[in-house]
DNA sequence: TAATAATGATATAACGATATACCAATTGTC
DNA sequence: GACAATTGGTATATCGTTATATCATTATTA
């Protein structure tokens, strides 16, 4: 079994001194047509690949953006690393993503291995609840870091995410004015940053256009436990006609559910969610939501990455991006009406 | 703006040697109580991290494995990951992903980075096509290395996977004992290795029963294009009362197309998939399926990879993990018996 | 008490690359 | 033909750690 290759190898190979093959193997010019031919066919043969430790140590550079997400497995966040490492593979830089399973400690151990590792910038969606030693790892450490749809108070860091509250606004006002009185907020639980917007947009709305006192209904953030929730709220809440959705993955629980209850969604209750995920118009009944192109959204974050990665004295930033309506089945006026 | 603190700076701060300073932090014994507090005191309030780089550079471990996976998306695959991370996170392993859209270039340069990055393991599901490079890449660079689900023609490395053939073969024979007997093949294109297994327990399911001659239809795998690829099969083949599908977002695909055709499945066509997703028990009618574990796969495949780490001269492994049929409402006797 | 052993801390050389300064040989200019 | 400028290549220090050898002390034993 032959050892790994090194750049020591392969100048001995091609026999000239490593700063030799160094200076070939990173095209810095100065070096003639035939050394630089017999260092790339040494590389070539020896099949050496450079390790990116020494050299990201030594010369301070690694092009390493390194993702802290909770649940890689939510569809929604695949498309937008997905788009985000399409993005910024154009720039030559590498995306890698630890799931933190929206656990404090483990989104902390997981930020800590990107700065172990020393990542030239950091995305990170952060967790419900944010330990303050997590924000001086970051900021003590010097690293360009961008909170992804999450926030939290006071926070120093580039933000990229949606416009939430105007999300909720818009469809509960889009619900009003199909006619609808008896309107909930659906799914979700706790304070996160995020579900407080939506909160807060669906609230500005009733309160807005006089559509009565809001009903906030927890559960869960999945499909699952949405569907479950579903069938108590039923019972406890007959005169709501229309909910909000916390998300796309409860809207779809909700609607799965009354079709179990030999209700469907559109016709006896109105659903509309938030994120426009591939299942929405896949399912039966698709459904009406606030769209956000994940894909989109990931190409944005890149941006703001690469932005302060060249200027990184340039004031904080915050983008938000917003959410567009899309109807489908899953809405239509109250049945009384 | 401070600079990043390196153990240099811890070692001052604690009014220690670099040396020392190591060595508190390694815990290495030999080490006062007194000074042993000192540094570690310094450590915290400078906010150190060790810069992994150099750690892993001199002592040559890393504890770092990484995942090279097309579709992180899947929501199969995001449970393996989970499955796996948490397991090698028990033996203080660090998991990376990378998703090689199942591109074959992409795959090359994905695993050229955890080379480059020096891994100490790397798990790999190959690509449809693998180009010769990654391979010798691979071995040449000496990294312990194992394929999942997917596999290729000769390759030398250890293997963790599905029953694939046995998966169809059982899932077909149910559906012979339920009295069908025109069954088709449905989903998937090309000859990848998981695809050509599943079909080949069909064919051999279909022969052993005497269940008449196979019939395979394509379609790309994912929800949208089986349902619509569903449509075109029914109105080519009324006949067929049994479809066996390439997995789970097929069959789902599938039974939707079906339901907005106002059929059923079930009670029309009988649909079986491969793997037990989530949504396969949530959706309606609840999906028949070959089970496997994903959570189970994932700590398998942590379970050889630790086992090929601490012995590098055992001979190759090949794992194959048995699916287990689920019968939920999509399956039943063919409406004619 | 002298020799030996144990303890606690340090100096130094790696790991594998890159940046810099430098040197030799060739070419160009007046 | 002497000097400067260019070209092609190399020696060396360095990045931030860890492993090893080494060196003072202090404690133990004969």
């Amino acid at each position: 079994m032959l050892k790994k290759p090194t750049l020591h190898s392969v100048a001995q190979h091609a026999g000239v001194s490593v700063a030799t093959a160094s200076q070939v193997l990173r095209n810095t010019g100065r070096i003639s047509e035939k050394t630089r031919k017999a260092v790339l066919d040494a590389a070539e043969q020896l099949h050496y690949v450079r390790d990116s430790r020494a050299a990201s140590m030594r010369s301070g550079e690694n092009r390493e953006i390194g993702l802290v997400i909770h649940e890689i497995a939510n569809p929604f966040n695949a498309e937008v690393i997905s788009g985000l490492s399409d993005f910024l593979e154009t720039e030559n830089y590498l995306v890698s993503v630890l799931d933190s399973e929206n656990d404090s400690e483990k989104e902390r151990r997981n930020l800590k291995a990107f700065i172990a590792g020393s990542r030239s910038g950091i995305i990170w969606v952060p967790a419900a609840k944010v330990l303050d030693e997590t924000v001086s790892l970051l900021t003590r450490n010097n690293v360009p870091t961008i909170t992804f749809l999450n926030s939290f108070a006071n926070s120093p860091f580039d933000h990229v995410g949606i416009r939430n509250a105007k999300a909720t606004y818009d469809s509960t006002s889009y619900a009003i004015g199909l006619g609808h009185r008896r309107i909930a907020y659906f799914g979700g639980t706790g304070q996160t940053y995020v579900r407080r917007e939506r909160m807060r947009g669906y609230c500005e709305a009733m309160a807005d256009h006089a559509a009565g006192t809001p009903l906030i209904w927890d559960c869960e953030d999945t499909k699952l436990a949405a569907s479950e929730a579903m069938i108590l709220f039923c019972k406890s809440h007959p005169e709501v006609t229309a909910i909000i959705c916390n998300g796309d993955r409860v809207a779809l629980g909700a609607c799965l559910s009354l079709a179990r209850q030999d209700k469907c969604a559109g016709r006896d209750i109105s659903v509309i969610g938030i994120d426009d995920i591939t299942d929405a118009a896949l399912a039966s009944p698709p459904l009406t939501t606030m769209a956000v192109s994940p894909t989109e959204l990931g190409r944005q974050l890149g941006r703001v990455m690469i932005n302060r990665l060249q200027n990184p004295e340039q004031s904080r930033v915050y983008l938000d991006i917003t959410a567009e309506l899309v109807i489908r089945d899953t809405t239509s006026p109250p049945s009384g009406s």
